[in-house]
DNA sequence: TCCTTTCTGTGTTGATCGATACATAATTCA
DNA sequence: TGAATTATGTATCGATCAACACAGAAAGGA
């Protein structure tokens, strides 16, 4: 049903990754039309036709980047058996897809849209919101760990959450810098003697 | 001497710094020449008879801001009486500078130009100098708390460097989002208990 | 077959981008 | 005073921006 008229003559979901890594590439106002189209392999009506505008392209592209380049950072943070491993693996995982050599350095949420502008209002927002969604993420796994009597009662999860969203953040930075994958690794070790401290020394 | 011709009839330096304002808050690309000249007072022939160029007056507006706005963050890192204190005041500093309510939150060096671009490839590798150069000079201080047998002779100097410059290019982006000078001080508290581990739990 | 619907390619829209041409005003030097 | 020099304001340059008008092409429904 609903498919008449002339058919789509291009994969919509892999314009959509062409898209993708695009705007991971260059941002949000860094990337063009001209880019876009370019890498998608089509026109620009087609662009609108398919997408309905350039925010609404990379509203969805944002949200195929957290389906598709996320899930081993965040699902390595759930299923870790213990705190300590889930937040040592989260920043594992976040120094290996931060470092891949074929794709665009550091991440997308985190670099997108820095600059908030009266033209991209929303898409600031859009991202401010998902990395505030992690930061909770971050806490909520923690406070399970509380709850779970793995961590002290008066353990600062919210601190914590906040400390390493930031060193995430920061990681994003480093990889657009070049940073290889050890110097990353470099960074996670660091905040993971925060770790030891905050939890390790206290019974 | 050379004073001929009809003399300027604004405040360069004054107008320097308004530009240096609009580039931290809005970025390279962000920033207009209609934004510029509108902040500065002038017109764009102006504007290009006395710096140049878009690039050229981005340039001297960071070469302005480290100077003026970078000043406390980097005299705390040296002047310090032990590397702990110095790191410790690094980040207090910067939580303090990142969250200044009259002006852009986080730092221009770190969120000017993240997405190289052809036309301002220039632009991305003069901050990308800078943040080495930041991150150069926190090596810096602890190798001489090495050399002056503060720290011990193993302290991986070139690690917790890049730790700590990662954590405040974190904090960029934390500021960006809002963050206030409890929540930036929440995560300098965090990377300090990574220095109670690095440096403290060891003889 | 004809009508409706939807997509595609060409070409273009008004707006804005960074950067200047040009004539005039204001100053110093001779 | 007159020549040389430099800055200013107006007005505009070609290029590019995001977005779309339009006509033709390709499908389904009757």
């Amino acid at each position: 049903m609903s498919e008449r008229g002339r058919p789509r003559s291009f994969d919509r979901a892999s314009a959509l990754h062409r898209a993708m890594e695009v705007f991971w590439a260059k941002g949000y106002e860094g990337a063009s039309l001209s880019d876009l189209t370019a890498a998608m392999g089509i026109n620009s009506p087609s662009l609108y036709a398919a997408f309905g505008s350039k925010e609404a392209l990379f509203l969805e592209a944002t949200d195929l980047y957290t389906r598709s380049e996320g899930t081993d950072i965040w699902s390595t943070l759930e299923e870790a058996p213990t705190a300590e491993l889930a937040i040592e693996g989260f920043l594992t995982q976040t120094a290996k897809a931060y470092s891949q050599a074929d794709r665009p350095q550091g991440c997308l949420i985190a670099l997108g849209a820095l600059h908030q502008d009266s033209t991209q209002g929303l898409i600031c927002q859009d991202l401010r919101r998902r990395r505030a969604e992690n930061q909770a993420a971050l806490e909520r796994r923690l406070e399970r760990a509380v709850a779970e009597g793995e961590l002290p009662a008066d353990f600062d999860c919210r601190t914590a959450a906040t400390f390493f969203a930031t060193v995430q953040h920061g990681m994003s930075i480093q990889a657009r810098d070049g940073a290889t994958y050890a110097a990353l690794m470099a960074t996670a070790a660091g905040a993971m003697a925060a770790w030891a401290t905050m939890a390790g020394v206290r019974a």
